[in-house]
DNA sequence: ACTTACGGTAAGTGATGACTAACGCAATGG
DNA sequence: CCATTGCGTTAGTCATCACTTACCGTAAGT
């Protein structure tokens, strides 16, 4: 439940967003993801370690190279995370219009 | 599109996603956020100021004192932006199985 | 008007984290 | 084998950020 905790901390950095981003072109290698990024090598493979701990990539060796891809685990919990919130906050914004109508045109 | 982008740095933050956690079942004011936390009442007013600037909550006056609700707009924005990666990483999962039953069992 | 309750803001501090450079290790190719 | 390619890891630096204390503005009560 709280494990969705790293997910959020893992998107919150824009790099890491980035890498996220291209991973979903498809599956990339290590060196692939570093060339497209204005940042070195050694920390693109530090941000695909934090995103693989988060449960939003896995990695597969291939040959010398290693190559990364989505992980539709830590996506789904997100996605069921923020499901919790939705009801109420539908909720919410329309307790929340109720209210301002309210202000316009008070009962009389 | 790139808005999403405070949205996940918010939610990145223990204490922010339990402030936002409480607001999930109802609003509330600052005080009564502040009392069930182990942080000071400033830090709290910090948390949903960064909160409010990402589109997740809203606020309104109440006297002297000053409500908070969940913002479905930006919760709505990263579960649009989740979904984008949805589709693709069932794929790419689907693609992993296949390639180990290719390993178990190479074609002759 | 004085007082009390409620919240946002400013300044300063300690900790976390993103990055680079340098190194070590495994796998392919001549 | 020896060289090369591709990644991960370590050590160290610099910036960001979460927190507290103190202060100021505002709204209601007496």
């Amino acid at each position: 439940m709280a494990r969705t905790q790293g997910a959020f901390a893992a998107l919150a950095d824009p790099t890491r967003r980035q890498v996220f981003e291209r991973l979903g072109e498809g599956p990339r290698a290590v060196g692939e993801l570093a060339a497209g990024l204005p940042v070195s090598r050694p920390a693109v493979s530090q941000h695909l370690k934090v995103l693989k701990a988060a449960g939003l990539v896995s990695d597969r060796p291939d040959g010398a190279r290693r190559v990364y891809q989505i992980d539709p685990q830590g996506l789904g919990q997100m996605r069921a995370w923020l499901d919790r919130f939705w009801d109420v906050a539908l909720a919410a914004f329309a307790a929340e219009v109720e209210r301002d109508n309210d202000e316009e045109e008070p009962p009389e």
